[in-house]
DNA sequence: TCGGTCACGTA
DNA sequence: CGTACGTGACCGAG
């Protein structure tokens, strides 16, 4: 071994840090050198991993310079993964890595342990990043960028050994372990998020303005009209309580003027009022105008007008969430009704491909536990046929008794069912009811990707599951995360693998909904869209599920709306 | 002005 | 058939 040259260039392939410094170019470190340049694009050629503290920060002036990154990793993003942190920066990431205590946000007062050293270390006496550092001087300029990015290089060796450590899962392990793989694939999704951000989903606006028109009427002019198309509004069911004022908005007055009419229910939520609306109008018209009020605060004109602009719904996108590790979305883009989607449409020339996968859960069980049973069930198009064989039942009560086994079933009559389950699949309802046992005595578990859900450290109420601690503990929580946190790896997975794939047909993906994506492509590359969307679920399932034996389907459709392709 | 609660949209 | 998330309105406390 002879010594390490500063100056050697990277390998194609190679880990290579980037820290953008504003205006004055770029920072990059990888093993055995570093360098500051005014431009990416010799570097991007090396199709590297670029690797980053977050994405967050980093990845809009890497995609500003011209660069369409195809593999990357997120220190923050692994860090969160690893050691199932509540927070991405870069001082609580390196902290977990070194086994020191969670570190104050870097936005505190700084102490003297920051500023040690005559010219202010990195690294503080303790071992931990000085907030001097995070808060600015990481980026200041070139010299000291180019050193943050050579501390990012030292903690992705790390992170990745400690990924590599961990044990693999699967019956035929990869030469790449399980847990390296769900780096690469969270890390993309960090990016993806980064990415759909900016994009936006493509929504045409005047298609929106006319769906609004129909449910909720005209946009008024000013305040006074929308307080007046307000009352019109109200008025269609005040008129079946005899003219009474009131406030239809407020849950208790609501409830007191329906015990007036003989309707006594312990709260006003619209499935516990159903029932009634066939036989009284009243129940009937407060249940439309629920709906259309619904549109009208939060899918209404002020939302159209704070959140699409130039075609586009641009919402804030976070690539896991704290419970099981799903992708959240702001501006109503993970929660848009299914009679706003018309609006979502493809530019002109284009074309939106969707692709849901199909029964993602009980497969995703099939897979992480290993039941063979299950796993024969899931080699079907439709799992719930074998399932309905062997439990010696219809289809309805075999779908109803998987997803009750799966979530914790704790009304109804499960009972049978669920002996029924553990004689055709024990595996599975071991794996389950091991989950159940970590939740409920609070032990820390990984998913089968290795996310750590930190079940011992998280104080009784703690928003991880808002209603966890009321409405159960931690047992169904934990139950459940193990399936959706699963679920959620291998849709990122997947996801990353289509993103990698549309760069050559100029397409890119659109939104991502827990399990399903839709992919924009100029109209004569959707043909190619389709088949790479399965494509990639195959290949991604190829080593994701190795050795289980489980298939994954896809439904694939195209169309110029997203209502079209359902 | 704030957090809690209700309610409801999606998966 | 449970979990999770984001949004907006009301309501009472401060």
């Amino acid at each position: 071994m002879g010594p390490t040259q500063l100056s050697a260039a990277p390998n194609p392939g190679a880990v290579v840090a980037v820290v953008p410094v504003a205006d004055s170019g770029f920072a990059l470190a990888w093993q055995g050198g570093s360098v500051t340049v005014p431009a990416l694009t010799a570097f991007a050629e090396l199709e590297p991993r670029w690797l980053w503290w977050s994405a967050r920060t980093t990845a809009p002036a890497v995609l500003d310079a011209g660069v369409r990154p195809s593999r990357c990793w997120d220190l923050g993003t692994v860090g969160r993964l690893l050691h199932g942190l509540r927070r991405d920066d870069a001082a609580a990431v390196w902290a977990a890595e070194h086994g020191l205590p969670e570190p104050p946000h870097p936005s505190g007062p700084l102490d003297l342990l920051d500023l040690h050293g005559e010219s202010g270390d990195a690294v503080r006496p303790d071992g931990q990043l000085s907030r001097e550092w995070l808060r600015g001087r990481c980026d200041a300029d070139l010299r000291h960028a180019e050193h943050w990015a050579r501390l990012a290089v030292d903690l992705q060796v790390e992170q990745e050994a400690r990924a590599r450590a961990l044990p693999d899962p699967r019956r035929t392990p990869t030469s790449v372990p399980m847990t390296v793989l769900t780096s690469y694939a969270e890390s993309a999704a960090s990016l993806l998020a980064v990415e759909l951000e900016r994009d936006g989903l493509p929504v045409d606006v005047e298609v929106a303005a006319g769906l609004l028109h129909d449910v909720i009427g005209p946009r008024p002019a000013d305040v006074a009209e929308e307080h007046a198309l307000r009352a019109r509004r109200d008025d269609l069911v005040l008129q079946h309580f005899a003219g009474e004022q009131v406030d239809l908005r407020s849950p208790g007055q609501v409830r007191a003027l329906l015990a007036r009419i003989g309707v006594d229910v312990p709260d006003t939520r619209s499935w516990r009022l159903e029932p009634y609306a066939k036989t009284s109008p009243a129940v009937a018209a407060l249940l439309t105008w629920r709906k259309a009020e619904r549109t009208a605060t939060t899918y209404g004109w002020r939302w159209l007008d704070d959140n699409v602009a130039d075609g586009r719904l641009r919402g804030a996108w976070g690539s896991a969430d704290a419970a099981a590790g799903r992708m959240t979305a702001q501006a109503g883009l993970h929660n848009l009704p299914v009679e706003m989607r018309p609006a979502v449409r493809a530019e002109p020339g284009h074309l939106l491909v969707r692709a849901d996968l199909g029964q993602i859960e009980p497969r995703v069980l099939a897979t992480v536990s290993g039941d063979a049973g299950l796993a024969a069930a899931a080699r079907e198009p439709d799992m719930y046929t074998p399932v309905a064989a062997a439990l010696r039942c219809d289809r309805p009560t075999a779908k109803v008794s998987v997803l009750a086994a799966m979530y914790g079933q704790t009304s109804g009559t499960a009972g049978a069912a669920l002996r029924d389950m553990d004689r055709a699949y024990p595996a599975a309802m071991a794996y389950l009811r091991s989950a159940e046992d970590a939740g409920l005595n609070r032990r820390d578990i990984r998913t089968y990707g290795g996310r750590l859900l930190r079940l011992t450290t998280l104080p009784a109420g703690e928003p991880v599951g808002e209603h966890v601690a009321v409405s159960g503990g931690f047992g169904r929580f934990a139950r459940n995360a193990m399936v959706q946190g699963a679920a959620a790896e291998l849709f990122k997975a997947w996801a990353g693998t289509v993103r990698a794939g549309l760069t050559d047909l100029g397409g890119e993906i659109v939104l991502c909904l827990h399990d399903e994506l839709l992919v924009h492509v100029p109209a004569d590359r959707a043909p190619q869209a389709a088949v790479l969307l399965s494509d990639a679920l195959a290949r991604t399932a190829a080593w994701w599920a190795c050795g289980s034996g489980v298939r994954f389907v896809a439904e694939v459709t195209t169309g110029e709306s997203w209502a079209d392709t359902h």
